[in-house]
DNA sequence: TTATAAATGCAAGTCAGTTGCTTTTAGATT
DNA sequence: AATCTAAAAGCAACTGACTTGCATTTATAA
């Protein structure tokens, strides 16, 4: 039986999705890294554990859709994962050109974009932003 | 000798590029589609013409690498080509998530942005900017 | 303590390109 | 017009990022 303060199980019971330790590791990975991990990174932090890349990706994607991971696309050629459950916000990066540090913003797009959107008949809208820079550590 | 309404050898030969059938082509049929297209797309209209791949994908980042297409990424995990000679103008995209139409858009992220990023030391400034949405004719 | 649906492991496959190397060609130079 | 040469194209094999199919194991419900 765990105790209260074991949360990790607990998120993942309370999307219904099964505790198992590929799951609790990778969920204890992203949640200790701030900021959106490539699976090569993720790979790297999951030294204890054996795994394998298709459970890896699967699991990657499952805990994606169930919310408690967020798909990034930085248009790298690849797919970044950040964990999602506490921060629930909607947010954009930054990444460095030149050291590839990725960086959290603090701001989004205008109201009006979606507005004019919604008036030429479009709906259920979202959108991507991000920026890519010579970060200050860079310049 | 070919004359002055042979424009596409032109815009070759203005960048320094030598003209040839597989770039002629390219040129041709991502003039004629507006808005970006994959590989994919470009290889069904590369009719009567003969090409290789590794050419094609060779070419297609040469072209961009000179300015006259333009790649862009719509985090569908390819890349796709518009043409870029001219429409120099920034733009960003919309793209249905139903049918896949990719339609322009006519606004931009406000110039703030910009400024508080250089205002932190970031300089070399870019964005990627895009909508998915369900378009009027899916709705 | 089962039972079972779901998760994992393993091997092979796919998709979107890329690389190395040889051959061909555009276009500059005789 | 013939020749030269760097650049482009062709061909085959390779890579990286996943994905799929199927057999095995396991978390949890009964």
């Amino acid at each position: 039986m765990h105790t209260h303060h074991d949360n990790i199980r607990d998120i993942l019971h309370q999307k219904g999705l099964k505790s198992t330790p590929l799951r609790e590791k990778l969920i204890l990975v992203l949640k200790k890294h701030h900021g959106p991990m490539s699976v090569e990174e993720i790979g790297k932090k999951m030294k204890g554990i054996a795994y394998d890349q298709a459970s890896l990706f699967r699991t990657l994607k499952k805990l994606s859709a169930s919310g408690v991971l967020s798909q990034i696309n930085l248009g790298e050629g690849f797919t970044r994962y950040e964990y999602a459950c506490l921060t629930h916000d909607h947010h954009h990066h930054v990444m460095c050109t030149v050291c590839k540090k990725i960086m959290v913003l603090p701001f989004c797009i205008p109201p009006k974009f979606e507005t004019w959107l919604k008036k030429k008949g479009f709906s259920e809208i979202q959108h991507r932003l991000d920026f890519q820079a010579t970060c200050p550590d860079c310049n």
